[in-house]
DNA sequence: GATGAATGAGGGTTCATTCAT
DNA sequence: TATGAATGAACCCTCATTCAT
């Protein structure tokens, strides 16, 4: 799944004789990203501090303003990217497979991100939780997605190869219960007394117990 | 449901001679948790200012501080009544009743909790997002609450009442479901194009589908 | 050694029907004047805060209000207070009597005072270091008191009864020996690896040292 | 004497290359040193403000907190900075010279010291006289010097070189007198009519006068 | 007299950002 | 590019004092 960062833009279309700048200045930006990503995390937009971000970067302040526009900016990139990766995540594959096709492998990649990008699951769930003042002027295209989802769905039901009921919800369903995995890791394992990293076995476990609620709520057949 | 504040033990069952001060005292410090609930919810804690949630109460920041000790321990008091209501929101009512009964009621309480205590149930999240750095110290009640309610799962499963499956990751999913409709009601109300604040039926009908979702999922008899 | 306090010129010439209220104002401001010279000693005049005044005097701030003009007026009260009190000890016998016995006396007086009341010495003390700039207007009759005790010693080294030298200096010297015994009581006790109040015997060998040290250090015969 | 500043281990012995930051950054923390003695000097650790100190030292109160690290760090460290002036002013010399040797270097350097840093002085003894709440951490080390300079003091009494009487209070009494003329520096001037600064033939009067009382009071001979 | 409440000024400190070098 | 330094606004909080009851 690309990772796009602020530097993406800067990055294609350069001809061989790349003006040298670029490679370093891609490289640091996403040591930027990376460490903001941590920060933005576990400490909110509010809460950060751009001396956290850049000590975390291996940066001065002033060095790290010298790569971004500014601490809201950076937030905002961030945010971005993850929307563009939900685009991918969330995205429905040929309808004509199926529900359980194409639902089981949304909830694995779902459950995937979950697994491997916690922090940036975190960051989009904060967001959210406030109300999303920095990303509602760019939900319009996930608003059309979703309501394609959930048209899809709708003819799958139509189709009896899904319980009848609210395909928006059935999809609302399917968010909130992968990404409880994510935005609430600590406290899983420590309420299923395990690390907080569970090793494959363990995640393989909890995408085939997340599929088989998921399928039977939804009653795919 | 009760909302205990860090008055109301003074509140109740006193005479006409009040002691004088808690009446008013009681008064304002109800209404500076209001303000801060909603400016916590919208900023969180860092974001938060004190002029903000004083200026919401109709206080001055010095006025403010009469009433509180910190930003912090009002934070910490918030979430502290969050956690007792939590108790008997997500409590279990007797096991003998069997879970459709039981998880019914439960599914009803939460439901009925995020759509009357959206901020809160935000500002819960937004802690647990953080890894819950005020609140862990308070939560080895909560871990206790929830084995037990998972042992109650258990013995049902056992009964054949609900489908055999892992008891913990059915709480996990009855709290993320439910949850949903508290922490992303703008998103919920955007992509269902309705109200932010549901009309009564609406709400019916919300919990209705999640109840029967939740049930189907868990295979409940 | 008679102790005046901001109250004793509302308690002169008052017939036998005491208005009722001086008697327990009076005492009042009493309980109030030890609670300010035990935090103004150890916190200064600017760390010294009303609320803790209040509190070691079982007030409340409002109250405290009402029994005084401000924190500065009690501090300079407490200050004339004790400079009332050096007129008594630092002040010299009949001249006739000899250095033996006027200075004995003093230095003892002296000694006694930094034992019985080190807080208030170093109230002082602490004014003085800071160029006394509230007790400044006061110190007038202190400097003409001062240079009459030195013309007594220097009419007393004329008369062959002290070494001749500064008649000044000797009158600082007793002042900073003396006075180091208040200013410095829990140095004094760290080094000497005694309690803090020394017992009877101890002042006693205290005073005769000093004295005798004084008094060679002069030249007194 | 040298004075220490938290840059000194900086300064010494840099080559023309100079890192670039430590010439200004050294030269400023002089400029904020000086003004914070000045202030804390005339109005003690908790009356000082920043902001008096950064208009003393002609910076922004922002800008005093980018050299120091707070207020209460900043006090320390002059106490600090005072502790190792006194190891050297108040150190004993080769026991072998003698006492009229020894605590006659001693006695000169202590005046020169009250003399030329009155402020440090009084800072100081302001520190000691609330108990020495900062201090107290660092002192262990004075008690120990303070104790074997208490036994050469011994030693020369057993050789009859002085008059026999307790070493410790011995100490004290050159302490008292030679600080005296530090801390008092203000009232000694106003009662011997002199200038506040004496010009260096006052200061050799009033250095020697107070050897002269120091060495009969001790009886050194 | 006493109490709870209010107030206005100021306390020390932090921080995102900019600037000069 | 990178660094030390500066800046201005804000931040949380405290405090002496006053007021209404």
């Amino acid at each position: 799944m690309a990772r796009t960062t602020a530097v993406d833009t800067a990055e294609d279309a350069e001809g061989p004789a790349t003006r040298g700048r670029s490679r370093k200045y891609a490289q640091v930006l996403g040591v930027i990203n990376q460490a903001a990503i941590e920060v933005f995390a576990s400490e909110g937009l509010a809460g950060a501090s751009t001396q956290a971000i850049a000590d975390k970067a291996g940066l001065s302040k002033a060095q790290l303003h010298y790569y971004i526009d500014s601490k809201e900016a950076l937030y905002r990139q961030i945010l971005q990217d993850i929307l563009t990766d939900w685009i991918v995540v969330f995205g429905f594959d040929d309808e004509a497979l199926g529900p359980r096709k194409v639902l089981g492998d949304l909830i694995r990649r779902k459950m995937a991100f979950s697994f491997e990008h916690p922090l940036r699951s975190r960051i989009f769930t904060a967001e959210m939780l406030r109300g999303a003042p920095v990303l509602n002027p760019l939900m319009d295209t996930s608003k059309q997605r979703t309501d394609q989802a959930a048209a899809v769905i709708r003819n799958w039901m139509d189709q009896g190869l899904m319980d009848e009921s609210d395909p928006m919800l059935v999809l609302f369903h399917i968010w909130a219960v992968t990404q409880f995995y994510a935005d609430h890791a600590t406290q899983a394992a420590y309420f299923r007394n395990t690390a907080q990293h569970g090793d494959a076995q363990d995640r393989d476990y909890l995408v085939e117990q997340v599929t088989a609620f998921l399928f039977k709520g939804a009653g795919v057949r």
